[in-house]
DNA sequence: CAAAGTAGTCAGAGACTCTGACGATCGTCA
DNA sequence: TGACGATCGTCAGAGTCTCTGACTACTTTG
């Protein structure tokens, strides 16, 4: 079977049981296209070009995915102080309150593929993609 | 770094290449959406509420792709004989003409990334990942 | 200080997905 | 066998996400 396939398959497992969790949680205004910006977001802010580029994403794009996200209270953007074109976006109030919550899901889940494969073969996963990720991540 | 992050970036590398190297094949009228439903289709015709239930979308998403991959003569679709309600959508001559240029583009960049894991590396990937599959595709 | 480049926005369009409702057909159980 | 619930696929309408192209404001470079 292609391994891109059977990358994807746990991946959307992934993702789904961490969206049906944060949106048990309340967090059920926030979309699968906004949280991959969103959790590109430096610790002290991210201008939306870096976002876009390291989403993958066009600018307009981002900027309407941030656009929401700012709505709903995730995320703020500031002025850069460093330079008058640009802005910064960060990180707001229910934006650093649903972190936690989705850190937790994941752990969840990885530790159910770690139940299921054994550590041994859940670290050499894990390895074994941040290799790949040197090949396949332009942005690293 | 998140286990789900890390699945997703090969996962997007591989499609990208692959739809790169479809295009420049001269198969630039598909779209990942429509490869995604595509690629499930049995080698003796499925029907649309399978294809549906597999990929993951609801059978309305699932028939406007099937039309377009229709329209662009990469599918057809045939009465179901087993079923008067139901019709079986088959691979049709431009679908099959584009699968082996496809694997060809999957085995490159299988080959490249093998390259730089090293063979053990990648069989043990194949092979965790398959382990994965398990509990993470509910329809495999 | 003019020219070239970069950050972000506006406008418009297309692609993909969903919910809800529907007719046609199937399978089952009284 | 015939009524009834379930299933197959479609139509209609709406919302979300993405893109291309063009633009203003500001920065950097020569």
């Amino acid at each position: 079977m292609n391994l891109g396939l059977l990358l994807f398959i746990p991946y959307r497992s992934m993702e789904a049981r961490v969206f049906a969790g944060l949106a048990e949680a309340g967090y059920d205004d926030i979309t699968p296209a906004q949280a991959r910006v969103f959790q590109r977001i430096a610790p002290d802010g991210s201008r939306l070009t870096d976002l876009a580029e390291q989403a993958q994403i066009t600018k307009q794009s981002a900027g309407f995915l941030v656009d929401q996200l700012e709505r709903a209270g995730y995320v703020e953007r500031v002025p850069d102080p460093t330079d008058a074109r640009a802005r910064l976006v960060r990180i707001a109030r229910r934006g650093a309150e649903a972190i936690p919550v989705a850190a937790a899901i994941v752990a969840e889940v990885e530790a159910e593929w770690a139940a299921h494969l054994g550590k041994q073969r859940m670290a050499q996963l894990h390895q074994i993609l941040g290799r790949l990720r040197e090949i396949t991540d332009p942005y690293q």
